[in-house]
DNA sequence: TATATGGTTCCAGTGACTGGAAGGTCAAGG
DNA sequence: CCTTGACCTTCCAGTCACTGGAACCATATA
């Protein structure tokens, strides 16, 4: 398979599989004579691999975390939980954040009358409101 | 006031005052005899608008159309309304996409025992699980 | 005078790609 | 045989919003 079909069937765009290739997420892959990358078995497999566990939020380096211990036979499945559990954590916070912003932001624009004057509580609200974050 | 004392009091790191000057978010600042920049009521009036806005999550970009709306008289409260509805629905957009991908690792690790072995659903669900993102 | 604490500029790095230029390779059609 | 188009290659630059650091200048104090 070259580079182009392995995208496809993946769903990882061959310039983001050849980024991997060269932050040393995956190792290089084989040449064909011509100097063209070729994808097999396992190629194919760990590339679907990385996808799903970015599709999980699962930064790069994290990943690449997550492949050795798929990889290594004498891991612990608490190894594997830990990060999981450690992901979570950050996705929560990440939402309370976000809802938080949300819950200000609706608070603001309902009391915006969004007319054709320019007297605006969301303007006011920038221009003197309080130095605190977003409430929460 | 110099932009060590300008930071103190608007929370805006001078580093990130001067990277705003450099991008043109904020007008050059006046300088001191000694070349030193130097701010007063309305130059930190503005960082402190641009630190709320930047903290409820607008990029510098919708800051720079928010503080044009800001300073600008004819504005109408309804454009204002809808930069901010617009950044809600980007908002909740994003909680959805955390939430659902929350929902999806907390059911991996309920079914990881997290023990000594290495038995882990979690990485089976990545080496073999559905190309489909996260559970919405 | 030495030091500490400001300030200045400019360059480089972060994360995770993505776009684009310039060029090599290959199969099919005229 | 030549061209066209779709693929592949490398490398450089840009994204976003900073942040770190080097090298240097200015000011106040012991």
């Amino acid at each position: 398979m070259n580079i182009g079909a392995a995208a496809e069937v993946t769903g990882v765009p061959a310039k983001t599989i050849r980024y991997y290739e060269s932050i040393g997420l995956i190792p290089p892959a084989t040449r064909a004579e011509n100097g063209y990358r070729h994808y097999t078995g396992i190629d194919i497999d760990t590339l679907k691999f990385i996808q799903r566990a970015r599709r999980l939020g699962f930064s790069v380096k994290d990943v690449g975390g997550l492949l050795a211990l798929w990889q290594d036979q004498d891991r612990t499945s608490a190894s594997v939980k830990a990060l999981a559990l450690k992901h979570i954590s950050d996705v929560e916070q990440r939402i309370h954040e976000l809802d938080s912003i949300r819950r200000t932001l609706i608070d603001l624009t309902d009391r915006c009358h969004g007319n054709d004057r320019p007297h605006c509580p969301i303007l006011e609200e920038f221009a003197q409101g309080s130095d605190k974050g977003p409430k929460d």
